[in-house]
DNA sequence: TGTACATCAGTGAACGCGCGTTCACTGATGTAC
DNA sequence: TGTACATCAGTGAACGCGCGTTCACTGATGTAC
């Protein structure tokens, strides 16, 4: 071994990161390898010393993204009571900053269609790092179980990445805005109200 | 002119159907021009009589599966209660059926991440298109105002096209089968209890 | 009515480009002695 | 400590395939007379 361990671990890490902002930012399919070595200061050829194909980029970078982002959501609201954290949490994840930035952002908002055409393998790799989403995240619902916190996660957050997508697909249209409020607002009175310990069902 | 006006319009009708469900079921990268054809029973040749690029068909397809989509479901409520008719179509849209046929399917749950990445033309238009969808649907939902049923379409189809578009990621995983309940039941009692009027904002 | 003709929807082979992947090579670094 | 060596992360040109688009051609059909 002539490089020390970290070195190697180091470049693919940013390999992983730059793949992680560029598949949100682009799509999956869009994405270019070139482009990606390119963002890391190397050049193509040394990618498959990494990886054995982009799709196997494309499994370990949705992972972390949502692992980065569940990371910084939990960072964010620490101290927060329950109530207040979730308002913040919905607060940025239906506003503007987060719809422009699908690099920084949730990455099922940013992909969530593309997912049901990943090859399989990749798929259910990309189904489980979900799951996972949810379970880090899902101590921010309210719901006297983790079951009912899990179920509570499983309608807000998929409904908001639906919002923020569509959101997206209206640049430069009033009707982004005025998604982006009304889901703030509903969302906020029906998962955040005081008196409520969850959406009734 | 040797063939008469129908006879061309025909063909065009039958490329532009073949394309709407092939570009809802495998997303618009994946689909080939040489594929839609085979469907029509056409060569590939042909199709640039009938359309000056593939973006041109990408656009006139989402449209065109937006306005067939808003039309079933518009006869299919006929002579329900505003109500009754609301709580069939989240039944619908939210149905393990419907998320198993994107083809047939609402096209902002099957391709709606993919629509900030279309070319800006056919961004435009297919953000009209959208815009459209919503006005031929508000309808259905609770408000005094049309603003106001416009307002909660804007909050509703959006989350519902997220938990479709979040379910199809979930395939042969019992996250699906909770994603959709849970919404079903969550939607419902927020935009179709008959005490509402609308959600509250 | 029959026949020559013109049109143009549709054919299918060929073109050209972009991109994922491969591969022979380089050169920086750690190790052996 | 210094030197020869081995390793392997990274290079970058080349390969090969797939697909959007083009183009010269065909043949079915409507029209003129």
């Amino acid at each position: 071994m002539r490089y020390d361990l970290s070195h190697k671990e180091a470049s693919r890490q940013r390999i992983v990161e730059a793949a992680s902002q560029r598949f949100r930012l682009n799509g999956a399919e869009a994405v270019r390898i070139a482009d990606v070595m390119q963002m890391t200061g190397m050049t193509v050829g040394g990618f498959y010393k990494h990886f054995e194909s982009k799709d196997d980029l494309l499994e370990t970078a949705v992972s972390a993204a949502l692992e980065t982002v569940s990371a910084r959501i939990t960072t964010q609201v620490a101290g927060l009571g329950r109530s207040e954290a979730l308002r913040a949490v919905i607060s940025f994840y239906l506003s503007e900053e987060h719809v422009k930035h699908p690099e920084l952002g949730c990455a099922l908002a940013a992909l969530g269609t593309e997912v049901a055409h990943f090859p399989p393998r990749v798929r259910r790799e990309v189904s489980k790092a979900l799951d996972a989403y949810a379970d880090r995240l899902a101590f921010l619902m309210p719901g006297d179980t983790p079951a009912a916190q899990r179920g509570a996660f499983l309608i807000l957050f998929p409904s908001m990445a639906g919002c923020v997508m569509t959101a997206r697909a209206h640049k430069g249209s009033s009707t982004r805005a005025e998604i982006l409020a009304g889901a703030r607002s509903f969302f906020i009175s029906a998962f955040c109200s005081p008196a409520t310990k969850g959406p009734s069902q």
